[in-house]
RNA sequence: GCCCUUGUGUCGGAACCGGUAUACGAGUCGCACUUAAAAUGCGAUGCCCGUAAGGGAUUGAGGGUUCGAGUCCCUCCAAGGGCACCA
């Protein structure tokens, strides 16, 4: 026999095969331990490449592992298929959003995720632009707005041209749109609906601390995200108008009897009712000339100057009775805060900078020592002793903080305050290829929503057309926008606004529980039964976007009592991006079709098999480093997989398999069989160990394969060299034990070539059995350690010889060993030995 | 500017608690097989000095702790990422 390796004959057959045995189907409410294995699922872009595949097989390979582990394990897939690439290809290519999608889906399921071999289970898929998805998350829409979580306001948004939508805080980057990084998003004032992931501030980043699974790079991003500060709300009244009060955000209310200004965002509306005459001009000047500036440009402009113009109008210090007076400027944002800040140029430096432009008065309120400085050459932010704050002086500024907190809540100046950075979720979007917001607008009985009986609110199909210009085609369907109320029965119009895609997102892994559930979302046994979610595979890019709304919605999902548990992900792993040398720049940066780096999937598939690409993707790099694509590498594992299928085919067809039989004992082998089945127990010990959840160290775990590989071609070689010569029945024994448990802790990892040398060397119990069923192999802790270890001897910590000792050589013994060693003599010289360092079973240290 | 991560042969990368640095693979070289080549099998391969035996330095740089440091501590350099007028 002894075939040529060709991985075209097995892979299909065995995509097939298992699929039609259902093996990879997870069991609702089954008794064995469940294990809910997620990976992030796609937007149907339309072709995968190389660098996309690796986060599936990382997921795979922990699915498949787990499987052979014996949990119950749910490893769904589906399609994040809403979103505006859609509507691009429509304009492009004139073929509409829903058919481009589904092709789309279809080639990417059945070409290539299939192909590359994934595990998942197919019949739990989820769509979200389909229909049955998105009627649930219309539903869950519902329910948050009935539970006063949506909400609509009208607020400065962030507006992308490109897209003509707006967009959420979390999806500007650098002031750019996060899908175009060269188009600036400008600030407009529009109706919009939210989502309160503020009301969820503090749990958001108080269970960060339970997120042990976590890594910690992501959990800083979110707390920085969310970004809580606790202080006070401060209150100075307006000189000439008595009524009117500035409230101030700051975080050092110890600083107060230093405040020598105010200053008022430009968008602060207090800012016209507080110019006065004189100052008008200048000020409207201003105004505009600040609106006239992108966020960026405020940003850029950060470290330079700033800018700014006085109002004519002063306030009244409530600690100390000051008038100082109220400035304009725009290096106070209007989306934090209150929108106005109290000067404070002694202790931060934005005012001190902001004082010297304008020579305003600097003063001293914290000293480091009690004594105050001449003069402060820049501001002085560490804590301190107050001075020069009447009764507070003396006290430690910390200390400070709290009393005088105290003592403006005892005078109604202000009160404790805690402030966020995390801003609500701006959640419409004025696209057609979206999930329709479930509301309708009535003259009479205003923002309606649509009964859940009525649901879904479709998304028409037919009669749209795709411009690309003057806003939402929806607003252009009449039969669809124009409705009857559900609350008067007359004449109103439908919300025309789509959900962001995120929305979707934020749900699908409480769908895949429960995913043909046509009479709910899903039900509660049956989330409760999988989530949370055991073990979630992603990038990176997503640690602050998808995994803070997911965790948002499980949240406000746990409050109305629809899901039991808190945090959806219990672990993380962010795996890191594929990269490749790219002509056009001559760098090496990530794959991706715009940079002309790309690696096609079947392309590969056809020349070196599935199994390659696995390996290669699992072996060139730890998960959460960056990979380089490199041909050789690839072809690299190609030939290692041939290696294999060389080594089991010639025993198969040299009759030497015989794996129905028990493995001898060590004590019935000679010196060579005992290395090789200590080499089988010590692969078993380590490829366990790296494919766990506190290692994921896939590249280890080959590695490992590839030393017991090299170590059966050489025992083959010793034992039946020579292809006559006869093998006795224990050392064949031992060749089959080798052989059976190489192909199973390689099985999750290479699971074609395993599965067909399961079958064809007779490992497997019949044809519908498959590796993948079989138990992960056990190993002997015993056989895992040496008797002889090799002791090293060294003077000074330096190596000056090796020993061969018995295992658990004592203390004593060893000492001596190393002190008759004629080099260790050589050594010491005749110079008195001070100290001997016996590590055992390590080394011998003589210090002289 | 602040915070985080990473720096190991020609390359991708190993090294558990501080205890033989460079596992495994790629590349290169050699041998066997072959008429030949490819493929395959076997072997060698970090650097400097040396014909050799052998010796020396070595984990971004410098210092420290220790019998002993790639690993721990301090300073610096470089690359990557995050945050960035958040009061």
């Amino acid at each position: 026999m002894a075939t040529q390796y060709n991985p075209q004959d097995i892979e299909e057959k065995w995509q097939e095969r298992w699929e039609s045995l259902g093996i990879h189907r997870a069991v609702d409410g089954d008794s064995r331990p469940k294990f809910y294995s997620l990976v992030m699922f796609p937007y149907p872009s339309g072709d995968l490449h190389m660098g996309h595949m690796r986060v599936y097989t990382i997921s795979d390979v922990i699915s498949r592992h787990r499987r052979m582990l014996g949990y119950n394990v749910l490893n769904p897939m589906g399609w994040d298929s809403f979103g505006l690439p859609a509507e691009n290809a429509a304009l492009s290519r004139k073929l509409h959003p829903e058919i481009w999608t589904n092709q789309n889906i279809k080639f990417m399921r059945d070409e290539q995720l299939r192909k590359l071999g994934t595990s998942f289970d197919w019949t739990r898929e989820v769509t979200t632009s389909s229909p049955d998805y998105y009627r649930w998350t219309q539903w869950i829409f519902l329910r948050l707005y009935n539970a006063g979580l949506a909400y609509r306001k009208q607020a400065p948004v962030n507006w992308c041209p490109q897209c003509q939508t707006v967009l959420a805080n979390e999806q500007v980057e650098n002031g750019a749109c996060w899908r175009h990084p060269e188009i600036q998003v400008v600030q407009r004032q529009m109706d919009q609906w939210f989502l309160k992931i503020t009301a969820f501030a503090d749990p958001l980043l108080d269970d960060l601390e339970t997120l042990t699974g976590w890594p910690e790079r992501v959990k800083v991003m979110q707390r920085n995200w969310i970004g809580r500060s606790e202080g006070a709300e401060l209150h100075f009244t307006v000189e000439s108008k008595p009524n009117v009060r500035i409230a101030v955000f700051t975080t050092r209310p110890d600083t107060a009897f230093g405040v020598t200004y105010l200053v008022l965002a430009p968008e602060n509306p207090l800012v016209a009712e507080l110019t006065t005459p004189e100052c008008r001009e200048k000020v409207e000047q201003y105004l505009e000339q600040a609106s006239r500036r992108s966020e960026l440009e405020r940003m850029m402009s950060a470290e330079k100057t700033k800018t700014g113009v006085p109002t004519g109008s002063h306030a009244i210090n409530p600690f100390n009775g000051e008038i100082v007076p109220i400035w304009v400027a725009d290096y106070v944002l209007m989306s934090y805060g209150t929108g106005a800040v109290m000067g404070v140029p002694a202790h931060d430096e934005r005012d001190f900078q902001f004082a010297r432009q304008f020579g305003l008065p600097v003063r001293q309120v914290i000293s480091p020592d009690g004594k105050p400085a001449a003069e402060l050459a820049q501001a002085y932010v560490e804590p301190g002793i107050m001075v020069g704050s009447g009764s507070f002086d003396g006290l430690a500024s910390e200390t400070a903080r709290a009393k005088m907190t105290a003592w403006a809540e005892e005078n109604q100046a202000g009160r404790k305050r805690v402030q966020y950075r995390l801003r609500d979720w701006l959640i419409s979007r004025q696209r057609y290829w979206g999930c329709p917001i479930p509301l309708i607008h009535c003259q009479k009985c205003g923002t309606v929503p649509v009964p859940e009986s009525q649901l879904p609110v479709p998304l028409p199909v037919e009669g749209i057309e795709i411009t690309g210009e003057g806003g939402s085609p929806l607003t252009r369907c009449a039969e669809w926008i124009n409705t009857k109320c559900p609350g008067c029965g007359g004449d109103a119009r439908r919300e025309s606004d789509t959900m962001d895609t995120f929305i979707d997102s934020s749900w699908y892994f409480l769908r895949y529980c429960d995913a043909g559930n046509e009479q709910s979302a899903f039900s509660r046994d049956k989330t409760s039964y999988w989530m949370p979610v055991d073990q979630y595979v992603g990038g990176i890019e997503h640690a602050i976007l998808h995994l803070l709304y997911a965790r948002f919605l499980t949240k406000a999902l746990k409050q109305l009592d629809l899901v039991s548990c808190n945090e959806p992900f219990a672990n993380l792993l962010s795996q890191g991006m594929v990269t490749k040398y790219s002509p056009g720049s001559g760098r090496i940066e990530k794959m991706s079709k715009s940079r002309g780096n790309v690696v096609g999937t079947n392309d590969f598939f056809k020349r070196y098999g599935a199994d390659s690409a696995r390996l290669f993707t699992l072996f060139a790099a730890p998960p959460e480093q960056e990979l380089e694509w490199s041909e050789e590498g690839a072809i690299g594992q190609y030939r290692f997989v041939s290696r294999v299928w060389r080594l089991v085919s010639d025993l198969v067809e040299r009759g030497l398999m015989n794996p129905q039989a028990e493995c001898p004992e060590a004590s019935d082998l000679d010196a060579s069989s005992r290395e090789l089945l200590k080499l089988v127990h010590k692969t078993i010990k380590a490829v366990t160990h790296d494919l766990s959840p506190e290692s994921y160290s896939f590249n280890t775990a080959i590695a490992r394969c590839m030393e017991l590989v090299n170590g059966l071609y050489k025992y083959v070689a010793e034992k039946a060299g020579d292809q006559k010569a006869a093998v006795a029945p224990a050392e064949g024994e031992l060749i089959s034990f080798a052989v059976r448990s190489l192909l199973l802790v390689m099985a999750p990892m290479a699971p074609h070539i395993t599965e067909e040398l399961w079958h064809l060397s007779g490992c497997a119990a019949g044809a519908a059995d498959s590796i993948h069923l079989a138990r992960w192999p056990l190993y002997v802790e015993a056989l895992t350690i040496d008797d002889e270890i090799e002791l090293v001897l060294q003077v000074n910590g330096k190596i000056v010889s090796k020993v061969a000792a018995p295992r658990g050589l004592a203390g004593a013994a060893a000492e001596e060993l190393a002190l008759n060693d004629a080099r260790i003599q050589g050594k010491i010289n005749g110079q008195s030995v001070r100290k001997v360092v016996v590590v055992p079973d390590k080394l011998v240290n003589v210090v002289v």
